[in-house]
DNA sequence: CCTGTTTATAGTCAGAGTGACTATTAAAGG
DNA sequence: CCTTTAATAGTCACTCTGACTATAAACAGG
């Protein structure tokens, strides 16, 4: 503990605290090498509502460790990125979409993972982001690499998957479940225009339990800015029943009052 | 971005991605030093309601960048440790407090903040932690220190403080005001016993607005497990007033429905 | 001792929001 | 044409909340 307790009391983040036998108080050169180094990465949880079940996208890994385990995409922080950038520059490399279509996906950062001996190799600290995509097709293989490198993969059915990732799935999973109540989060499992039908899946597939219809429907027109309709737009629901009326995603980020899950226990 | 550009696919924070000049695919020693070295660190926003009025623990520099500016408390993570023992590391040193105190301290990670900039010196990515204490005394100037090194500091009146903290302790606030509202977490700015005007203080500090009693305790008083009579207690409120019951926080943590702030508007 | 002030505590009342439910409409399929 | 499916419209009771009034128990000052 010799780097931080030199360090102690300049403040956070002082990498003064690094230079090797630092004695003075004065200013003096530092060594970025005096200290182990750290790597920083990113790891993303890639969400999307298909068919009624919650899917993550998954990297089929090609080297030990866990070689032919799944992971969560991800991959270094680069020297001038953030870790912001760095994450949607994955999340376009891994979706194969095009980066002005992933600059308008939903990303935010979930929590950053630093436990000394989550990578069996080295010291890697991990900053985990949340990615809200809408049903798309299986990721396209670029780059010549395997053509089932990438997968959807149904969240109950991951088992194993390496290093503390099913830890970090668990944690987005309960992120965008409690952000669903009280933001307007779920139209970003939507395509551009949905159905209210197509929204209110996306809360019963996330919170798995069933909501009932026209109660739904009155929630989410009662909220300024949630949604917005699509004047004279309608698409049919898979054939059958009523055409269903289509909207946009409003102006709206936050639900006041929220839309609480039902049989949600008094305590957590 | 060839380190990434190498380690693409291999799943999320694969250091082989690191190894110099790796061509071939198969297992390589890794070399740490192949990547440009970040160092990692905690920031602390520590949060406390004195009088009325909401304060931050602030340290002042003695180097530069920022010589005598105010800055968050922190410091490096340590080869062995997670950001989060090394939040409670450092938190006890610059508190003073004993260890077994800061253990039972609320502390919780905020977010990460790695812009390449933030740190004039390197490469500096910090994970900025929240932590919610009780009214103390000013923290003791312990290992012979200046006296007032570390000072509670009204976050009123926190002005260009080091690096990037200004933002750092604006989101922490944000999410402090958020997570009263829909936790149980106020009863950590509190004492272990508490009056109810104690813990409506706390809201009315933090959110800026002022509660109407008696509805703010019936609606703790019907949250089960928020908080738990003391049987028989009573605490002289300043001298003035009906001497109020006193209260030990409850099991529960979540608050099922919410307590909304006043005046929320519809979309934030 | 009385009075005004302060804070805690008890209770009332109307309106908003929600859960449960019924009814109607508009499409597809046999 | 009739059934099925899903969207949409509407009702009703209950809960929760905001606003408000009233009472109780302490102290300060005359």
């Amino acid at each position: 503990m010799s780097a931080a307790a030199a360090g102690r009391g300049d403040g956070g983040g002082d990498p003064d605290a690094a230079r090797a036998g630092g004695t003075g108080t004065g200013p003096a050169p530092y060594d970025p090498y005096a200290f182990e180094p750290f790597a920083v990465t990113v790891d993303l949880a890639v969400l999307t509502v298909r068919g009624g079940v919650l899917h993550v996208l998954l990297i089929r890994r090609g080297q030990e460790p866990y070689a032919g385990a799944w992971a969560l995409p991800g991959g270094f922080v680069l020297p001038r990125e953030s870790a912001e950038t760095a994450a949607r520059r994955e999340l376009a490399e891994e979706t194969g979409l095009a980066p002005s279509l992933v600059d308008s996906l939903h990303l935010e950062q979930l929590r950053t993972y630093s436990e000394p001996d989550r990578d069996p190799r080295m010291r890697v600290v991990s900053v985990a982001f949340t990615a809200l995509v809408p049903d798309m097709p299986e990721p396209a293989a670029e780059g010549g690499g395997d053509a089932d490198r990438a997968r959807w993969v149904p969240v109950g059915e991951v088992t194993q998957p390496a290093f503390d990732h099913a830890r970090i799935l668990a944690d987005a999973r309960e992120r965008v479940g409690s952000k669903l109540e009280y933001t307007c989060l779920a139209t970003a499992f939507c395509p551009p225009e949905f159905t209210l039908g197509e929204l209110r899946a996306v809360y019963e597939t996330v919170w798995g339990t069933a909501l009932d219809r026209p109660n739904f429907r009155r929630k989410v027109l009662a909220t300024p800015g949630f949604v917005e309709a699509v004047p004279g737009a309608a698409r049919l629901t898979g054939g059958r029943g009523k055409p269903a009326a289509l909207y946009r995603a409003g102006p709206a980020t936050a639900l006041h009052p929220p839309l609480l899950r039902p049989t949600e226990g008094p305590a957590r």
